[in-house]
RNA sequence: CGGGGUGUAGCGCAGUUGGUAGCGCAUCUGGUUUGGGACCAGAGGGUCGCAAGUUCGAGUCUUGUCACCCCGACCA
């Protein structure tokens, strides 16, 4: 019997943990801090692929490859970048193991130090420029609009499954521009490109903004970020954009001659988004029966489980089921019939409920003899009895009514848990209990920071495009002007 | 790096004042079942994290050591 599911307010980073397994989507690797995605976890991190893929080559954006490794003095030259991310960086520093020579096993050869040490990647900014060094000499090499499908390493102290592990694959986007405007326009543009994604996609609702300079890339003049509520209220960054200004430009020294004959500085934005979206999901909409996946990212979109007694009534069921199944590949859904005949038809509806599959048919010798099918929703967890003859032609508005359903039911649990908040005390008891606070903020490091060491909570963002509230208050913490108000939350 | 905890079967655990290792799930075999995680009967599976010590005898006591987990620090 599979491991009971109980979501719990104070533990639910075991209840996730509990779900990535129960769910078959990952694994503890024997790596430390690693994850091993298993092949349902990783079908879906395939459709996220090739759906932002393909949003990405809209824009224009094209793909590339750049090495693993980066030398250690590339990755010094801007200092603020390398501040950001010295401290959790994998180095290799030998090329070659030998026998110990004084008893078993493997040590490493003394003889085969590496000259200039190696960096695994925690994100390729440098490699990058450096190779853009090259690739730019006039401004009409301009824009260079590249991305990466890829892994990275970062060794962080702490580490969760699909948030925060040491090694995880995500997309980079690495773009060069002429202009600072244009460059602010395509980091602006591809945070868009992500909350349209994750709203259309994933059916999460994103707070877009932008990070206050505490919470700012390790060498952005600017970061844009999309932020999303977790279903205990906790704030998850889903994928941020930077605006790069000529940092990497000047560091790596990438000039071009302008239209004016003047040599420039190229300006530049990064953005990402990583495995970490699946943690998104998962802590999005799952519930105590265990993940529930958006049609649109749903590896199997239908699933059959036929009911029968003999042979004869599991042929007659079978023949059905393919008859269905045929015509809803033809509509581009993504089906499996679950014929294994060792398990019981309870066992299998546990199952499939597990693994969030969004529609499921059931179909036995009561049903036949009716000519219906028994058609059940995972978001609802309801089911119904419809004509066979129609189920066909029902099953493409119903996944569509189950996408945009859990979107309304995300929305909707956001929209209970965001408010404006304008007295300290207030604050710090509703921080606490998973609260989006809208509050007015002074602008100033000194003060983000003293609030975060009085409730943990931080700056989430500065609003774009939902929640702007650009009117004069005061400080909730200090009292001082403001301008605007910001999102603070307490986040993973 | 600080605080706490755990190492016993594939997984989750129990193991009394030291007496030679057990339970649940899973697995395998046979049978009956099959419309919401089946039941019965039987079987297989463990150098008790590692090392040393005390003892006639150590899963249990002592010392050392290693690993992992949780909380914090860290987390563009």
């Amino acid at each position: 019997m599979a491991k009971v599911i109980t979501p719990r307010a104070e533990d639910y980073s075991k209840w996730y943990n509990d779900i990535v397994v129960e769910a078959d989507l990952a694994e503890q690797s024997v790596v430390r801090g690693c994850m091993v995605i298993k092949p349902y976890g990783f079908a879906i991190w395939e459709k996220i692929q090739n759906v932002m893929d393909g949003m990405f080559k809209e824009t224009g954006v094209e793909n590339a490859y750049f090495p693993l490794f980066i030398p250690k003095s590339f990755f010094s030259r801007e200092a603020e970048h390398v501040a950001g991310f010295a401290k959790e960086c994998a180095v290799v520093t030998h090329h070659r193991l030998m026998n110990d020579p004084d008893g078993k096993g493997i040590v490493i050869d003394p003889d085969a130090k590496l000259e200039e040490e190696l960096i695994v990647r925690p994100t390729s900014e440098t490699i990058i420029w450096s190779v853009y060094k090259n690739w730019i000499q006039s401004w009409r090499d301009l824009p260079i609009l590249c991305n990466q499908w890829c892994n990275v390493v970062r060794w962080e102290m702490r580490t969760r499954p699909f948030l925060r592990t040491s090694e995880f694959l995500w997309q980079e986007g690495h773009t060069a521009h002429a202009t600072a405007e244009e460059a602010q326009e395509r980091a602006e543009q591809m945070v868009h490109v992500y909350a349209k994604f994750c709203r259309e996609w994933m059916s999460m609702p994103v707070i877009v903004g932008r990070k206050s300079p505490n919470e700012r890339f390790a060498g952005a003049l600017d970061t844009l970020t999309i932020e999303a509520m977790m279903q205990d209220g906790k704030a998850l960054q889903s994928g941020t954009s930077h605006f790069l200004g000529q940092n990497f430009g000047k560091s790596f020294d990438v000039q071009f001659a302008d239209k004016d004959g003047s040599l420039q500085y190229a300006w530049a934005t990064s953005w990402g988004v990583s495995t970490r979206l699946m943690g998104a999901l998962i802590m999005s909409h799952s519930d105590d029966e265990g993940l529930v996946l958006p049609p649109k990212l749903a590896p199997i979109q239908v699933v059959m489980v036929p009911i029968y007694k003999t042979e004869e009534e599991f042929d007659a069921v079978l023949a059905k089921f393919k008859e269905i199944s045929k015509a809803l590949k033809a509509k581009g859904i993504s089906v499996k019939i679950d014929s294994r005949d060792t398990l019981r038809p309870g066992f299998k509806f546990a199952e499939w409920e597990v693994k969030g599959v969004p529609v499921r048919l059931a179909l036995g010798a009561r049903d036949l003899a009716k000519d219906s099918i028994e058609v059940f929703r995972r978001d609802t967890l309801s089911k119904k009895t419809m004509p066979l003859k129609d189920v066909v032609e029902r099953i493409p508005s119903l996944l569509d009514e189950i996408q945009e359903n859990i979107y309304q039911k995300a929305l909707d649990f956001r929209a209970s848990n965001v408010e404006k908040c304008d007295n300290w005390d207030e604050f710090c008891e509703k921080i606490q209990n998973g609260k989006f606070l809208l509050c007015h903020w002074d602008g100033t490091p000194e003060t983000e920071q003293a609030i975060k060491e009085a409730t943990k909570a931080t700056i989430r963002c500065i609003p774009m495009d939902s929640f702007v509230y650009e009117e004069d208050g005061k400080d909730i913490y200090s009292g001082k002007p403001s301008k605007q108000r910001v999102v603070f939350a307490i986040a993973y």
